[in-house]
DNA sequence: ATTATTTCTTGACATAGGTCAAGTCGACGA
DNA sequence: TCGTCGACTTGACCTATGTCAAGAAATAAT
């Protein structure tokens, strides 16, 4: 299994959009560090989401259920925070998260994640920023997924991310392409 | 062909979350209103997005081309911005944006935009929920590709958006569905 | 190490949806 | 009123991918 690197949260927001050191310190005093072993059940559908997630380690996946089948639609990995819904619009949501290593975390929970972008423009910037990224990331996945066959979107998808072969099981890649484990088994077989 | 309300931008700002007159004002002098027929190509795949526009009436769809095929991604209407990765990240991208009616919409220029977000903290929030409320919005609908088949994904859009049967040629609403025009007029036959 | 699980692969067959091609229908302009 | 063009439908056939089931390989547990 790879061993990423462990990122911090201060450093990685700085590279996304420089922040003055009142807000910093106000991030820091609203951070909590937290690690969750392996295949923990991070956020569950139905509940509300309280805390937003910084992954320092580990990635982890949005899967929904649907018929006692899993969808895996995301996956998330270090240096981003995991995106739900729940947390956002706080409501209960549809999407479960799992991570699939040991995850290191900062943690913000939610009433402190409003206040912070309450205080500082520059915090409500920078989620607006990320939230931007996050969305055409999204759109363009998804764009791939119309456009497409399944070969193609696996060839792109382990050459834009290479160590997703390593860190996830085929079963949740598959579901990720919109295909069956036994469609992509085939597909690597072929290669 | 079904004749929306128009809609105001600064009224619908106020719904999303309240502003103060101050940036109210701000607003006003940056928007300029604007028309364009029926079919015209809002924004070019390869240029870069230099307007952000709200739509007052109207309704447009998003595609890409990909050999000669255009797939269909998205659609926006009244009450809505026409949420572009060009503009926001202001890159050449590879989406195209057409009206397929005639459309009235208030125009803000990137400059003015950012210009708003930088001053007004109350902007830059709206913002934020707009992009979290659309990010999520999309993550639903592709969520809901992967569960349901193609006859469910056509009732439920149908049933959320009566007006797009009246308003949207067939063939678009296929593409967005992730179909042909084929099997969607084979879905509506059964119906 | 040995066993027990989970993960991945392979085969046989089924099917949703795609493609190509030929209509039909209806709106709009001459 | 007729003709034309675009939008939608229908039929015949095809193919990519799904499903079910069995086995191999890799991981984890004892």
């Amino acid at each position: 299994m790879k061993n990423n690197a462990e990122l911090n949260i201060i450093q990685s927001l700085q590279q996304i959009h420089p922040l003055e050191k009142d807000a910093l310190d106000d991030i820091k005093n609203c951070i909590k560090h937290r690690q969750f072993p392996r295949n923990t059940i991070i956020q569950k559908a139905g509940m509300i989401a309280s805390k937003i997630y910084f992954i320092e380690k580990g990635i982890v996946r949005h899967f929904y259920k649907h018929n006692k089948k899993e969808v895996t639609t995301w996956f998330s990995q270090e240096g981003e925070f995991i995106s739900n819904s729940s947390f956002f619009l706080q409501q209960a949501g549809t999407e479960n998260i799992e991570n699939l290593e040991e995850l290191h975390v900062s943690e913000i929970n939610h009433s402190d994640f409003e206040q912070l972008c309450k205080k500082h423009h520059s915090i409500e910037h920078l989620v607006r920023i990320t939230m931007t990224i996050n969305f055409f990331k999204l759109d363009e996945h998804y764009a791939q997924t119309y456009i497409y066959s399944a070969t193609e979107r696996y060839n792109k998808l382990i050459q834009k991310y290479p160590d997703f072969i390593l860190r996830i099981p085929m079963i949740y890649i598959a579901s990720f392409l919109g295909i069956s484990p036994e469609t992509l088994s085939r597909i690597r077989a072929k290669l």
